[in-house]
DNA sequence: TCCTTTCACTGCACTGAGTGCCATCGACCT
DNA sequence: AGGTCGATGGCACTCAGTGCAGTGAAAGGA
């Protein structure tokens, strides 16, 4: 019945529009009561996100086994894939879905609850983490926030595509720049070449960010 | 009339609650009609953040009017810090409505998508510097999350002390530690020393965070 | 087989947010 | 005075969401 509810709510979505369906007419073409939606559905805008709220508690799940010894910036990017691996299962409802979010305030909206709930539980296993260490609970905080965006970024580019460019690709490589930034590198390079040291020389007072683009290129 | 609504509103949702007070209790208490509260406030959740919307005009203009040559990373850390002095006009009002948005869920919400509108600001004028540059979007996206989240830290630990702790200079600490990330200081230090240069020498294939604390320790 | 319990589902009535429409009233202009 | 315009108020309506009670079918126990 949930299934006929999403099928029902999302024909009528794509076919006159978010608000211009009411909650009566999906449980009409699901042939069941109204009173029902709102016990499968505890909002109308929840029909959209079906699935999110198995994910996160997947994520939830797999923060809490994470082993002691692991890099918690690296563990909790593998937590973002996993909401990556939720829209690539089903890419053309994704797909449909994120048209729909683009158009809909209502629907923006509610998406940004929903991934705020993801932010927190990565922050709230890095706060586990590095809280002992100077500054660890804002550390936690943004780190979480910043492999979010950068995981929304290269969810929403592949969702643009319409699911046809490589998702886990542009994933991984958003995520490795947000490691980067935070002092950690995916896979070190350890070359074989004689040219084994990097040399950078700067003049004080240089803007740091310019140095750091040398670096970046250098390495 | 905005004014003596707010007022009011604010009133009555400290003593009996957000949820239990209806927008007829507000205009009630008010002395104006129903009609005229939805004239000021396209939804009852507007009247708990009645200058958002100005302060975010304010940042739009301060981002436009950014000189060519500016650091784009600490500008939008500075474009952040008027957040905090908005909070900080009214630090009692604000610490209510932190203590009112804390504990009703749909407040929370609505917090969210008025928090991603500044972040949007941020990331388009980002977009525009490093449009250019390898990864310029997903670098854009990434640091104005970073500072958004870096931002609302220490401002949320300023409401937790019910605004007596300093709070601009939490938020220069938390804003610092963003820009440090993605390869800015805060000042940088023009010194008279002779050894105006810098060298740094690493082995290839060091992990860049070793080589980056490096980097900041000796300027 | 019959009775009972339980549970998913339904219908109904109600609250409250938000909107469209029109009447009103006062300020200001000519 | 007469007219115009903008702000306001009142009214009726739609629709999301909730509480309550009723129904029926499946499960279980004597």
């Amino acid at each position: 019945m949930r299934d006929a509810l999403v099928a029902a709510a999302f024909r009528l979505f794509l076919e006159r529009g978010y608000e211009q369906t009411t909650v009566d007419d999906i449980v009409a073409l699901a042939g069941v009561g109204r009173r029902s939606f709102f016990r499968y559905f505890p909002s109308k805008e929840d029909v959209v996100f079906p699935d999110h709220e198995r994910c996160l508690t997947d994520m939830k799940a797999f923060l809490a086994r994470s082993p002691e010894d692991a890099d918690p910036v690296r563990r909790v990017c593998d937590a973002a894939r996993l909401v990556l691996g939720m829209y690539a299962e089903n890419p053309a409802f994704s797909v449909q879905r994120y048209h729909l979010t683009k158009k809909v305030p209502g629907l923006r909206a509610y998406e940004l609850s929903v991934v705020w709930r993801y932010e927190r539980a990565l922050a709230e296993y890095l706060r586990g983490r590095l809280g002992g260490r100077p500054d660890g609970i804002l550390r936690a905080d943004v780190i979480a926030a910043a492999v979010v965006a950068a995981h929304n970024n290269a969810l929403r580019s592949w969702l643009r595509s319409d699911g046809r460019d490589d998702a886990g690709a542009a994933v991984d490589h958003a995520l490795a720049y947000a490691q980067s930034a935070f002092g950690d590198v995916p896979a070190a390079p350890r070359g074989e070449s004689p040219e084994d040291v990097v040399v950078v020389a700067a003049r004080r007072g240089t803007p740091l960010w310019q140095v750091l683009r040398e670096i970046e290129s250098a390495f």
